[in-house]
DNA sequence: TATAAAAATGGTTACGTATTCATTTTGGTT
DNA sequence: AACCAAAATGAATACGTAACCATTTTTATA
């Protein structure tokens, strides 16, 4: 491997110089400059970064601990996160972890040395958060948050939860259901307690059986919806804990032969990208401000690296109802 | 920042043995190894990835060169490219690019030595090509290819091409319209072949009108929609270059007022996940196999990573029809 | 017990860069 | 020409680890 050694003696200067070409080129003389290039050019010289991260502690690197693609909501966010990163100049490490692996993510996270860490899958009581604290390693997280949690980006989830419930009340519903992932999750539980929140001051009645709180995966929601429509009296609505569920469900309710929203309404929460497109057009409810919550925590997670402003950063951005057609009047 | 020295000192042993002590515990007694292990602990240390990755000239860590995420194509790959490599071991440094800042993704990708680069976003005639050669890193590409690629993984695109033409004709289609990217593209290229030539085989007129290669945002799709529905004789049937595109026509249809597969017919390739959700039912032409593209080529890289294999790899998967709902009789 | 072999540990160095400080060169002024 | 300040360059060092080789300690064998 070529080193900037290698590049000096080939240009007939010191190390120092070819250092100095690459990264304060304003106190080199012209010609030195041109026969350090040449020489770089020449020998087809890269610099070591891992070097330069040892020497400057610092990697120009951020560590990405999304929740899983299939979840549409960290499609957008992670897109929005990447982007933004590289922009600024940044890498991004990416995983995808689920709950369970997450020691080990944290981990690699931290063994790089990493400027950043931008987190969305923490639950309410992680020990991870002690950790990362005393690391002092600058971190935030988005959608989630940490019970005694300084930096965090999210929606009103209680609200959302709120006007989930309330949306479709005004729709006429009254055997509305919930469908949420574990309450461990911040974001679940306060959806989940919006929801309670909206069904009490509208006086509904809200069956035990109504309520499923449950993990995430395709098969947990084809489970539950199964579990719901075999009702005695099944629900005509169902409230899903985030769009992801709620997309779940739809697949699922297609196959069973149910139409959405004529059997059944559906809504989400988190207005994602694709809950838009012609042939989905789920109703749901989202932040009112156009940028994704991963923009915004990786734009906050960069300002805290570069100014060390340790001022808490905790954004809860409004939401709305996005009203479109898996809901309708009962 | 705590280092293996201060370990050592703490535990009253040399920064030789901490190195040991993580690196080969079989070769150092039990009761030297608990006292190393408790200073660990008590110091909260942990190893510097990159003064590691210095001395061992090794990373453990991948470039991803993606395409963008509201490419569903994409979706698929990285989250089976990230997951396996984490599972192997490597960390993933993932980059979203457009075809133009290309260059700069590669720099920050070599500068850092990684172990290993996958693409997706290389043009049949790239220069990117030598450089990587040059370098003497691993990679791999998938989904498109070089001219004179030597590691690739992809589906049989002139086949895709050609079976989403003749799945339209069986279907009784006359009037059929192709709508791709840019012909720079590999994939592009072969799928677009592969669909004249069904065309020419079964003795199909196809107007100059009806072939629109352009690229593939959503607005350049929706503007060759409007095109092709305002012609004299508009097409009943449209082969999308990719499901990406054929997403992006359906919901510019479906705005538009048209229905779906009633008013026009439309067939993707790829078949991304999304594309058999209950809400899409996209007719597509895709791989036989279930494993998606990415997951071949970054098992392969790092097959070639770590046995330094420098057999040629060269994938392409077979395909076939996936008939769904957005495709009908004529 | 003596001795050789094996096991365990330590000292030193290299990896490739940026930085600090010292030295040389340049250019301007008298 | 002499001198000084400023500009340009170079030498030496630190970053934190793993690897190599040397040394000490332990164990097995005669």
């Amino acid at each position: 491997m070529v080193s900037s050694k290698d590049v000096a003696k080939h240009a007939g200067v010191s190390q120092t110089t070819v250092s100095r070409v690459l990264n304060s080129p304003e106190f080199v003389k012209k010609p030195t400059f041109d026969k350090v290039m040449k020489a770089i050019h020449d020998l087809n010289y890269v610099p070591n970064g891992h070097a330069r991260s040892l020497v400057q502690n610092k990697t120009s690197t951020i560590a990405l601990l999304s929740g899983p693609l299939h979840n549409p909501f960290f499609v957008d966010t992670t897109s929005a996160i990447v982007h933004y990163a590289n922009e600024m100049g940044y890498r991004v490490n990416v995983q995808f972890v689920n709950d369970e692996k997450l020691n080990e993510a944290y981990a690699t996270a931290i063994e790089h040395k990493v400027d950043g860490v931008i987190l969305s899958c923490i639950l309410l009581d992680d020990p991870i958060f002690e950790k990362l604290t005393r690391m002092d390693i600058p971190f935030i997280t988005y959608n989630r948050k940490h019970k005694n949690n300084e930096h965090f980006v999210e929606i009103d989830n209680f609200k959302a939860g709120y006007l989930a419930a309330q949306h479709m009340i005004e729709q006429g519903h009254t055997a509305i259901a919930w469908v949420g992932g574990t309450l461990t999750v911040s974001t679940f539980n306060n959806r989940y307690l919006g929801f309670l929140q909206a069904m009490k001051d509208y006086k509904l009645c809200l069956p035990e059986q109504y309520i499923i709180n449950t993990d995430a995966s395709k098969q947990a929601i084809t489970d539950a919806f199964h579990k719901l429509m075999k009702l005695e009296h099944p629900p005509t609505a169902i409230c899903a804990g985030a769009d992801s569920l709620a997309l779940f469900l739809i697949d699922v309710a297609i196959q069973e032969n149910y139409t959405v929203p004529q059997d059944i309404s559906i809504i989400g929460i988190d207005n994602v990208d694709i809950s838009s497109h012609g042939s989905i057009q789920l109703t749901t409810v989202g932040s009112i401000s156009e940028q994704n919550l991963g923009y915004l925590a990786i734009r906050e997670l960069i300002e805290m690296i570069e100014n060390k402003k340790n001022s808490c950063i905790q954004i809860t951005e409004s939401v709305k109802v996005f009203h479109r057609s898996t809901t309708r009047k009962n």
